[in-house]
DNA sequence: AGCTTCATCGAAAACGTTTTCGTTACCTTT
DNA sequence: AAAGGTAACGAAAACGTTTTCGATGAAGCT
């Protein structure tokens, strides 16, 4: 399967100007005729169409950018990729994004606030037509995106959002989640449950965690703020504190992780100290693992619908970008995340 | 944490002509100051750098690229983004073009050419300086990525390359990793070792199979066209195809599976009907899944440096797009895979 | 003094596109 | 025949930037 790359009759640098010439036709004629205007007869039309064919035309996004101060392109903002719940969600958002002909910048913070600020601000020069943010676990301030909001791009949120009223999110139902999976545990017979959680800073953190402490009142189950355990990105960090956490005489019953990585490495040090799964520690975790099921023991999760979740926040983005009249901006769109019961967490 | 978004300092749509206005200066004065011309003495630089970072200015990127025919993008196309390899991969590419203050643009054919050829002819009229591609898995013809090249845009292909030969690209060691991982099988005890794969057509799907029927043919096991299994996008056939596989009275005692989701299909089944692993069927896959080894059983992998790998990909592109003379077009990166022996394909 | 050199800045063209506003020629109407 | 209307096209400005070239004045040199 080689493929001769002399091809001849491929011409590079087409434009407007080079296509006017061939066809004996201005620049502005040619370009009418390509956006199908009233003003030029059919018969030009089929002419220039059949030219541009021909001489592959693509035109200049640059040109056009300027002149109409639009880019047909959105920016994704998320804190990783390597990860299935971003991954999901990226998909969803490329779904609308292909549907639209629109183009998809996508920057990773890393969860590092500088990142994040500087990244946005880059998009203020009219780079894209609009942004999807999901916010990382440092954000302490929100006047990098005030001020991207106020330079006329529209901003939406998802997951992770912002406490600014004007602002357009999609989120899932953090805090039943949390309440659903904690009580979970207790009905599972958990009396200590650990949760553990990154960046308290985090809506969904706060959320899920204002669930947990929702179904420890609702049972009875007095709050130990020793079980809430706030991890780092550190993850060497973050595997010594869970196994001196797991190893002390007082060691929790149940484990409710807010995020996938810290469920993985509460199997990690399990493994470790062989600490039984469902026997001695039952486990409910957020995650979008494909193999929840196939783990050993197999994962109870609280799964959120992430590829909808990108989805509609794209869907939401191009309503604000196509009639910013409308944009009364307190959209505020809530999923389902629904809680799968495998082994992890099954009673004794 | 509310935020006031009616901050009155800032102000939208500054530009070159705002900024030159504000300082008593020429625009192109300014503009030269801001890429700290020699024409321009110290202190007059020190005053424009100060008034833009007081105005805000972020200069526009369709004017630059329409004047310097450069868009400081690259593109990068790839099957699907859930996916563990191709994330990694990405994320290996984003550190490169963060370094480089490059932004980077994502496409997912969703293994259908149709979209690969489209997607690349969008990236014709100079919308980047440079594209990273793996290719999708029925790729039926080159020509929409050799005009590509022709209209002076830099290919690098990695993981799933062409047979260009003037393309430059990065894989990994394919026929050695297929070699080792059915040998490994062989020595482990199976005699009829399953091969799942996709997409015929892939450069990888190649390689990796002459190392199976290599492996196969070096401890004298008569290769059989049977246990060679191409599955398709379609997971249900899949599973029913691998069922089917899996019940027969002359059913395989090993499988090596090219790809993650093969070996992942083939738990699935193995849970349903209950065929044991290792013990009934030994398993051995590519795959970059970091649940592997608290899969049930522990997955045997074989691990692609898919980060690396991006990394690479990547300043190999740059090489190109910095000085494109250099282009001899026949730079070749492989790296190494790695086989990580676990539960899944240990002796009986 | 006359000359060159240098430092600093401005004017203007160019990149490719879209869009407004003519300018024809032709047709219809009275 | 004169007026008005319409269909089809072209000229030119504009978007924001970079870059070439020219202009100005001061300084250095013989």
């Amino acid at each position: 399967m080689h493929y001769n790359l002399s091809s001849e009759e491929i011409m590079s640098g087409v434009n407007l100007k080079k296509l006017s010439e061939e066809l004996g036709l201005s620049i502005s004629s040619v370009s009418k005729a390509l956006r199908d205007s009233y003003e030029i007869s059919a018969g030009t039309k089929n002419r220039v169409l059949a030219m541009a064919e021909k001489m592959n035309y693509q035109p200049n996004p640059f040109g056009r950018g300027l002149r109409k101060n639009e880019s047909h392109t959105i920016a994704v903002v998320i804190p990783e990729i390597a990860n299935n719940f971003f991954a999901l969600a990226i998909d969803g958002i490329q779904m609308i994004t292909e549907q639209k002909g629109y183009h998809v910048l996508t920057y990773f913070t890393h969860e590092d606030f500088k990142n994040e600020e500087s990244t946005i601000k880059h998009l203020q020069g009219g780079r894209v037509d609009g942004v999807l943010i999901s916010l990382c676990g440092d954000s302490v301030s929100l006047k990098h995106l005030a001020e991207l909001q106020n330079t006329g791009v529209p901003v939406v949120f998802f997951d992770r959002i912002a406490e600014i009223k004007e602002c357009p999110a999609v989120t899932t139902d953090d805090y039943e989640s949390g309440l659903k999976a904690t009580e979970h545990l207790i009905l599972g017979g958990c009396k200590k449950i650990a949760c553990l959680c990154v960046a308290g800073f985090l809506s969904t953190t706060q959320k899920r965690m204002q669930g947990y402490k929702a179904a420890l009142k609702r049972y009875a189950i007095p709050f130990d703020s020793k079980l809430v355990i706030e991890c780092s990105n550190n993850n060497v960090a973050n595997l010594e504190l869970l196994k001196k956490l797991f190893t002390k005489k007082n060691r929790p019953d149940g484990v409710f992780a807010s995020v996938e990585k810290l469920a993985i490495s509460t199997y990690y040090v399990c493994n470790e100290i062989k600490l039984k799964i469902p026997q001695q520690l039952k486990v409910v975790s957020f995650s979008n693992l494909r193999t929840a099921s196939l783990l050993s023991p197999a994962l109870t999760t609280i799964t959120q619908p992430a590829f909808e979740m990108g989805r509609e926040a794209a869907q939401l983005l191009f309503r604000l970008i196509e009639k910013k009249t409308e944009l009364n901006g307190n959209e505020k769109i809530v999923l389902q995340s629904s809680l799968i019961q495998r082994k992890s967490s099954a009673g004794r």
